[in-house]
DNA sequence: GTTTTTC
DNA sequence: GAAAAACAACGCCCA
DNA sequence: TGGGCG
């Protein structure tokens, strides 16, 4: 029996493993819909195509380099131009995964490299970037199951233009509790003159995504959505909590400001999660969280049914996003410090 | 998944 | 030559 | 300082 190795991830190494068969045909590469079709193969070698990298939704690596491939057009804007990281996953969703950031000389082509100083001792090392379809598609080959791009861009290292607000809730908040917090920090941020963007993580949270100009440094940054994190915790100190602990988490929703630091990463729009069912880091529009809305329970999408929910495309939550130009302002950061 | 080390 | 092992991140926070 | 955490 192969005694497994340590890491120091749970989710990056679960410790459930499958106990039964899964069955010959799963229901989510099934298609209800007689007008989808299957997917164009994407255009590059993959060793094993049929390998199965999610046994819960039989996800077939020449599934995800195809998913790729199609979501590229979609992905690609949020990433590319970015150092990421990567979680791999080269004997499926319910095995061992590993995260990589430095560029190896094993990575598929059209991978690019991207020199970063080491924050503390300033030495230069590669990290991974991509920019094109077919080098995004090529991460199936390599088993990768998670992107996760920097909130700034490679040509402006230390400046972010993206910032995260992360809801990590207790496995114990039902699905309206959440989206009802989300709603009041949009709210709040659109009281301080700022538009943001709504995904689901593929977990069990979500993740506000507000769109800045490159202006201010990381420690500037981290200390504003400290404080912004703060000030939500004090309104309502028995449903939120901005310390990390899981154990002070029950029946809470921690907002992890922790995403906003030099070299932390979220994961990319898009994206599917190394977790069973591979599901997807999803966009949804605000509507999706009215409280008369249908969705009564966390919404989840899959990789292998990529083909059931495509036609959402027609309508990028996110459009407006690339395009904004806000800025906190030296008011904005005045207004939300830690320290005053 | 690939490379390096060991038998 | 085949099999086994090594390797593929990192840094903040707080007890 | 170690371990939890993401
Ligand atoms: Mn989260
Ligand atoms: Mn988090």
């Amino acid at each position: 029996m192969a005694t497994p190795k340590k890491t120091p991830l749970s989710r990056i190494r679960p410790s459930k493993r499958p106990t039964i068969a899964p069955p010959e045909k799963s229901p989510y590469s099934v298609t209800k819909s007689p007008t989808a079709t299957s997917l164009k193969p994407a255009p590059i070698h993959l060793t094993h195509p049929d390998k199965i990298l999610d046994t819960e939704t039989q996800l077939t690596k020449q599934q995800l380099a195809d998913y790729y491939w199609a979501i590229a057009p979609y992905m690609l804007p949020h990433i590319s131009g970015r150092p990421i990281s990567l979680v791999r996953c080269p004997e499926g969703s319910t095995e061992t995964c590993f995260y990589q950031k430095h560029l190896t000389d094993t990575l598929p082509p059209g991978i690019e490299p991207i020199d970063i100083p080491n924050q503390r001792t300033g030495k230069p090392e590669p990290y991974i970037t991509l920019s094109t379809p077919e080098a995004l598609a090529s991460l199936a080959q390599i088993s990768v199951l998670e992107v996760h791009p920097w909130g700034s861009r490679n040509q402006d290292l230390e400046h972010p233009d993206r910032l995260i607000f992360d809801l990590d809730p207790d496995p114990s908040i039902p699905w309206p509790v959440l989206a009802a917090s989300a709603t009041e920090i949009r709210k709040r941020l659109q009281q301080l003159g700022l538009e943001s963007f709504l995904k689901l993580t593929g977990g069990k949270g979500l993740h506000i995504v507000l769109p800045i100009q490159p202006e201010h440094d990381w420690a500037t940054i981290k200390d504003f959505t400290h404080a912004f994190a703060l000030e939500i915790e004090h309104s309502n100190p028995q449903l939120y909590l901005t310390k990390m602990s899981k154990a002070a988490r029950k029946d809470r929703i921690f907002l992890d400001y922790l995403r906003n630091e030099r070299g932390a990463t979220a994961v990319a729009p898009y994206s599917p999660r190394a977790r069973t069912g591979a599901t997807i880091a999803m966009p949804l529009p605000w509507s999706d969280l009215k409280p008369n809305h249908k969705l009564a329970e966390r919404p989840t999408f899959h990789a292998a049914s990529f083909s059931d929910w495509k036609s959402r495309l027609h309508h990028d939550p996110w459009k407006q996003l690339p395009s904004l130009r806000q800025h906190l302002t030296p008011e904005l950061l005045a207004q939300f410090k830690t320290s005053k």
